[in-house]
DNA sequence: ATAAATTGAATTGTTTACAATTTAAAGTGA
DNA sequence: TCACTTTAAATTGTAAACAATTCAATTTAT
């Protein structure tokens, strides 16, 4: 008996390390780790925003987020700054770099785009609705 | 835009994740991390495996198997044994709190039952194909 | 107004994850 | 036989992830 029908999440578990893995290669010539890649898409969306809104996009913590973005500060790619307003948040925001590192972002073609080539439209889209149910149903959970 | 509408592996990052949160509870009473509990769950299939085994098995090498396998040897679940007949092989043996450990895991109940409970069986069929297709796909990428 | 509660980030400590390298053993070929 | 390669695991170094705690700033309730 196969792993993954004894434990329903390791299909997960491990999709979701080969995707990170799919990504390294490319990323590279943006110099980010996925984690970072995230983090820099929610800038790119919306610039200046606080380590707990990005945390909530991303479902991170402070714990995590931290560190990750002191290494974004570190590559000159965006800026932390505590808010006048409320001396407990820090906002952050893209420097130069950070911004014009979108450009180069956009040209990059998704890895997985060759994963989902041969699919069908229709099972695309069921396939989103189905893993937006999952993420939906265990984010009321807990 | 949101970020699982511009990026495709968004979805699987936050599921596995989310999933990896929702067994802590419950491992708890194991005493065992999410990664720890699927190599207990190979060994409970097939004792005695050597590490590279396990690591095909979840898809992990040995820079993260030999410590998380030395954790479980410290907790006394496993024995680590250079094989005889090939010196460079170190093999995976359940000790007997290790195996006893199967009876309280199986009366677990995953807490993905919960997410699941209102699927159709056919929603659920298809779903465990299409992930199973993006897994195939990313394994014969590299 | 001020004590108590809440909030936002940072910190601490542990575990995962993985690339890259190292080490030792086993296999291969000339 | 003895260099050459391959294999299996361990090691090194870096980054993520997260629970738990801490710290400071802000809110709130009295």
């Amino acid at each position: 008996m196969a792993i993954e029908e004894k434990e329903p999440g390791f299909p997960f578990y491990v999709v979701s390390r080969l995707i990170s893995q799919a990504y390294r290669e490319p990323l590279q010539t943006l110099g980010l780790t996925y984690p970072q890649y995230l983090v820099m898409l929610c800038l790119w969306e919306k610039d200046g925003l606080m380590v707990s809104q990005i945390g909530e996009k991303l479902c991170l913590d402070s714990g995590t987020l931290t560190p990750l973005l002191k290494r974004l500060e570190t590559m000159n790619l965006v800026k932390r700054e505590r808010s006048e307003a409320d001396e407990r948040r820090v906002t952050i925001e893209l420097t130069y770099p950070g911004r014009a590192l979108q450009n180069k972002a956009n040209a990059l073609a998704s890895p997985l785009d060759a994963v989902f080539e041969d699919w069908e439209e229709k099972e695309r889209v069921v396939f989103q609705e189905l893993m937006a149910r999952i993420q939906d149903k265990l984010q009321s959970q807990p």
